[in-house]
Formats: structure tokens, C-alpha cells, sequence
DNA sequence: CATGAATGAGAATTCATTCAT
DNA sequence: AATGAATGAATTCTCATTCAT
């Protein structure tokens, strides 16, 4: 609206402000979530964040109204990035290419994001934050995939599915959480992972 | 245990005084346990704590040097207390019954001490914490029990011993951590637990 | 009030800007008394200050130098207008008809400006702001006019004319004090207040 | 109960405890109530209250849950400690004597209690804090005195009782607040007071 | 052995003010 | 003139630990 001089002193426009504000979101949320893992949510201080973020310790609370709401944002997020990655738009059944697919995305998923499931994992376990995930979109999403899943076994001539959920979960999980327990000090060779995988791919063709 | 006369007045023993020692600090740690669980180490308080157990302050100072003392010996007398249920006299070779009798153990095990699984999982989630756990006997037990295991299976004719220990650990860690998710909401059936147990002992016979 | 034509794009004269910077700031004003009597001028932040006067922080510091610049603004020109009102060319002498007419205006006004009497003796409490407004115009006004009282008593035949003062300003105080705490919940009856001053006229007629 | 040697090295008693307990709240509420008035409450510190008071920042907390509990406790106790000077036991009607002595108790009260006035009054100007105050027990006191009051005035035959009402208010709340002005700069003198409060008993008699 | 008042280092949070644009 | 991101000093509050009794 305002016409200016060739030397830009015009105030930042809305648009401008909007930007920095999503990218020092970002920053601080990527930031946090590493400490948050390595160092414990309780252990990192907002005094370590600001400075392992390059900023003051005011400013977070200028993104965020607290250190809880800031590890709130982290998992809604964290979980959102996550389930978007599974395509929810299912057609109400799942064929073994689905499964097959589910099961190797998986592996990817938690492979790549082994800061966010310490995260996620130690929140979880500590029982006083459990009504902040509360029905998480986690909760709402294997809800909504459970019952597919046991469909899918049942049709695939499997006596119990229950127990082949579990034991599919189980496997899943189990190596989500020898990974966690290794992790950082040890990694599984990439081979073995494939190994393992096919394996439970092969056990529910 | 100990009866004493009535009019005995002497000064108690060595033997009592250790005796009565001995209780207050099982019924300490005990508490803490509970509260470490429920609440999480960092936000379970030396106040809180102390109330709970109904003694004062002080005098958990009395039985342990600090606050992190106790968890140090929450965790290393619950595994030992543990690991004393998988008679540690082996022979050197793994026979099919002890196998089962250990994955049978194992579940028990799990099922009977979910507090003490929480407060495991989550102090290992804090690598801060994990130099306090070190080469602790957990570690240490297994690293004694993996290579029998590999051993086992490979004289009963697998093909990839190292994937035979992956999926078995999978299995137990995996329905160790659905329980702990589930914990305290939900319960899984026995009979499910059965099934499951049956299913992997099969596997590996 | 000045006009200018519609195709006149040349820069804004002096007296335009001085006509803007001087309703922004009387907004600016009017908006902090609201807040600072209603919230209390400790806990009204700059940030909610700019929020309902609809400007942003910064632009606050561009007319006053500082949060206590402006609560100092407001208490200098709020008394200033209120005494104004006060027509203070005195002849030296005060009539019966000047202290009615006095005492009439200083009720109607004590009725009119709750928000700025709220703000001006909870600032007056506190100690450390009496600096502040330290030989403020009101009180120099009141030493003007306590003499001129006096003498009026003296004049009027009454015995003990420091009594008399001390009187009729307790009645005035102490309506303006019931007045203070009853706001805004309850609203004295107009009926009420017109005999009340009827009555202090009477005393000092 | 247990039985030691003249060395006494037994813990402290219960009451020793609540001793102690009850010679620090008060020592930390006097302090406080002085900074209050002073300094205005919320310019006044934790860390002042602390270092005035002789004791640590932290034990405070160990005696009001904040520093919003302490002003609350202070305004509770002040109130219930002034209410108590003026015999709450009245038999539903007051006499000329009782009115007599109820007015000079009130200027008494008023003039060895200006800390707390000073502290109650811009308690009360913060309308956010007026909740705090709710139904305390001062207002409550004036709604049970009002009506006897009124019925006084009426029987010694006063036209309008409710003007009489608020001009006996307006006198003593007008003297108040004057003082409170006047404090701690100016005294007013004994003499005038005396003068003052008889007038008032005279008015109504 | 037992108590809980007291400490103090450090945590989370607030907010007036600055400044690049 | 106007904006709001950024700062950092100051503030409230927490809690493991000590210690006189």
C-alpha cells in the first residue's frame, strides 16, 4: 500500500514474519527433540535448549507457552509426520502387498527415528503424562488398523488371529525395542534387518 | 522373627539393629519402587517419598547416601533378585527343557514385576543414566547367556543362529513392551499368554 | 480538523503528523488507564497494553520512553484535566457560592473518573512511586487552596477552621473512598449523593 | 515414651516442631506485612521478603505455598485479629455508648494499624485480586453491622437513616484515608484527632 | 535411630525493552 | 511511523540435601 524509497524501510511484511516464525519453530522442535532423547525430558533445561538452539531462553517461551507444551508439540507432530507416512487411506482391507509394504515401512520408520521413539517411548512410560497423549493419533490410528489387520488373517486361513496379532505386534515391537536399548552404542548391520524382515513377511504371506 | 523375653532390657543386639535395618530398607526401597514407576524418578520427590514409606526425610539419608543411591539399588538388587530365578548353574550347553523352562520363566517374571520393568526401561532410556547401569548384571548375564543360546540353536540345526536369536529376543522383548504399554489399563488374558508362550517354546524345540 | 484536497499527494505537513502522533498517543493513554486501573499497573503487561490499543509493542516506545513514562503521562495529564476544571484564576478569596460550586464539581467529577482515581491512589500507596509524582500539581493545587479554606471558615465565624477542614475533606475522601470500593459492582443512587452534597453545602454555608 | 541419657540427643517433640513453626510464620508474616505496605506488593521480592526476614528464599515456600498465600494469610489473619477488637457479641442493637466506644475503637485501630490498611486498601484497588478478599470476613462484619446501624438511627429519630449512614462512613473512611495519604510523611496530631472523634459521637447521640 | 526445619543451587517462567527491517 | 522477533535480567518456585536436636 505505502510507497517507499528505494532503500527498503518498510516493517517486515506479514508474510516475512510468518516464515522466521515457522523456521524457528522447527529449530527449536528439532533441537529439543535430540536433548529431550539423549539427555531426558526431566534432565534438559531450558536454559541447555536455548543454548544448544543459539537462542535466549525467553524465546522459546515466545513459541511455545512451556517446556511441557513444547514436548506436547513434539509428539503431536513427531507422531503426525509418522502416520503420514502409512497412507491412510485404506479401501477397508488389506492385501499382502499392503501388509508386506506396512511391515518394511515400518522398520524404515523406526530406524530413521530412533530420537523420536526414545522420546516417545519415556513419555509413555511415565504414567502422570499418559492423559496428554490421551487418545493420541497413535491411539486412534492401530485402533482403526487392528481390526483390519485380524481381518486379514482370518481370510488368509490363520486358526487364531488374535494370536498372530500378537505376535506380529511383538516381533515389531521387540525389535523396536532391542534397537532402543542398543541405540547409540550399537547399531544392527543392515543385512540382518533384512533378514529379519523377510522373515516376518514370509511367516504372514 | 526374633521372640525376646519381656523384661529383657538390655541394649539390643548387633543382630537386631541389622535386622531392623534390613526391613525399613526393603520397605524403603519397596515404596520407591512404586513411586519411581508411578511418577517417574525425577518427579517423585524425597518429600513424597518419604511420606509414602512414612518415615521421615532424614532418615531416608539414614539408609541411602542420595536419591539416585536408591534407584542405583533399586535397579541393581531388583536384578539380582531377578536374575537369581534363572539358576545361574548352568552347565555350559543349553538342553530344550531348560530353554523352555526359561522362556516359561521369563514371562512369569515379567508379568509379576511391572513396576520394576517401568523404572528399568525408563532409567535405560536415559543414556545420562546408563553409565549408573554400566556393565551392570543384566549386561552382563545376558552377554554370559547369548552365545549358549547361539550355541543351542545351532546344534539343533538352524540355519542362521543370529537370526534365531534376534527373533527370539523380538518376541520376548516385543510382548515385554506391549504389556508395559498396556500397563496399567489393560491386562492380557492368561490364556492368550499361554498360547503365545507354547507358539515361541514350538518354534524353538 | 485541518482538510486537504484529495489529489494533494505532497508530503504530510508537520502539523498533520503532530495531529496523528497526538490522537495515537491519547489512545494510547485512554487504553493504559483502562488496563493499568482495572488489572493493576504492575500486572498489565506491555504486550496486553499494545494488544487492546491495537498497536504493537514497539510502537508504545515510540511515544513514551517507557512503561513508567506512561503511567506517569497519564497521572500528570489526568490531574492536569481534572483540575482544570477547577477554573483556578481565584481572586485570592473564596464565596459561599464558590465552595457550593466547588464541592458540586468535585463530586461530579470523583463520579466521572473512577478509572483514573482507582490508578491514582493505588500508585499514591505505593510508597516507592510517591517520588513520582512527588510535588505533584495536585498537591500543590491542594496547599493552594487549604488556606484559602481556612480563611473561608475563619471568615464564616466557625471556632476551629483546621477542624472544619479536616471535616470536609473526610466527607469528600470518604465518599470517594466508598465509592472506590464499591466499583464497579455497585453504584452509589444519584438521589443518595445529591443529599449527601446538599448536606455538606448546608454545613458550610 | 523412650527412655535416654542426660545427653539429651532425642528429637524434637511435636511441640517443639509447632513451636517453632508458629514463631517463624509469624516472623515471616510481620516482615512481609511491613515490605507489602512499603514497597507495594508485588515491587516487594521473595528474595527481599527472604533477606529481611533473615531466612532463606526457600523456606518460605516451606511456610506458604506462594507468595500469593502469604499476602492471602496475611489479609485473612490481619482482619480476623482487627474484628476481634470490636466484640462481635451484640445482643441486635446498639446503644449510645456501644456506638461511642465502636467509633473510638475504630480510630484507634485505624491509627496502630497503617501497615496492614495500607496493604488491605491496594489489595482491594486490584480488582483482579478482589475475588482473593471474596466474601472476607470484614465485608461480612459490615453486612451484619449496617442494618443495627441503620436501626440505631432511625430510633434516636433521624429523618434518613441511609444518609446518616453513609456520612458516618464518609467521616470515618475520609479520615482513613487521609492518614493513609499523610502516611508515613505526616502525623496527624493527637489533639485534632480527639476533637475530630468527638464531633463525630456528638453528631450521633 | 529419627525428625523436619532450614538451606541454596538451580529450574521454569515473565516481561520491559531493543532493534533490524 | 510501525512491527514483532529477540533478549536477558529478574522473579517465582522446587527440591535434594544437611544438621541441630
Amino acid at each position: 500500500m505505502t510507497k517507499r524509497s528505494v532503500i527498503n524501510m518498510s516493517p517486515r511484511t506479514q508474510e516475512q514474519f510468518e516464515e522466521i516464525r515457522g523456521l524457528r519453530r522447527q529449530q527449536i522442535m528439532g533441537t529439543a527433540l535430540g536433548l529431550f532423547a539423549s539427555e531426558g525430558y526431566e534432565k534438559c533445561t531450558v536454559s541447555l535448549l536455548a543454548d544448544r538452539a543459539g537462542i535466549s531462553k525467553g524465546l522459546m517461551y515466545n513459541y511455545f507457552k512451556s517446556k511441557e507444551a513444547l514436548l506436547s508439540a513434539i509428539i503431536d507432530e513427531g507422531l503426525k509426520e509418522i502416520l503420514d507416512m502409512f497412507h491412510p487411506n485404506h479401501d477397508g482391507v488389506i492385501t499382502t502387498a499392503e501388509l508386506e509394504s506396512f511391515i518394511r515401512r515400518v522398520f524404515t520408520v523406526m530406524r530413521g527415528n530412533m530420537d523420536f521413539w526414545i522420546l516417545y517411548i519415556s513419555v509413555l512410560l511415565q504414567p502422570g503424562v499418559r492423559e496428554m497423549l490421551g487418545k493420541s493419533q497413535m491411539v486412534r490410528y492401530l485402533e482403526h488398523f487392528a481390526p483390519l489387520l485380524t481381518d486379514y488373517f482370518r481370510s488368509k486361513g490363520f486358526e487364531d488371529p488374535g494370536l498372530e496379532m500378537l505376535t506380529l505386534s511383538a516381533l515389531i515391537e521387540g525389535f523396536g525395542a532391542l534397537m532402543l536399548y542398543a541405540y547409540p552404542a550399537m547399531v544392527f548391520p543392515d543385512e540382518l534387518i533384512e533378514k529379519f524382515q523377510n522373515r516376518i513377511i514370509e511367516m504372514y504371506r
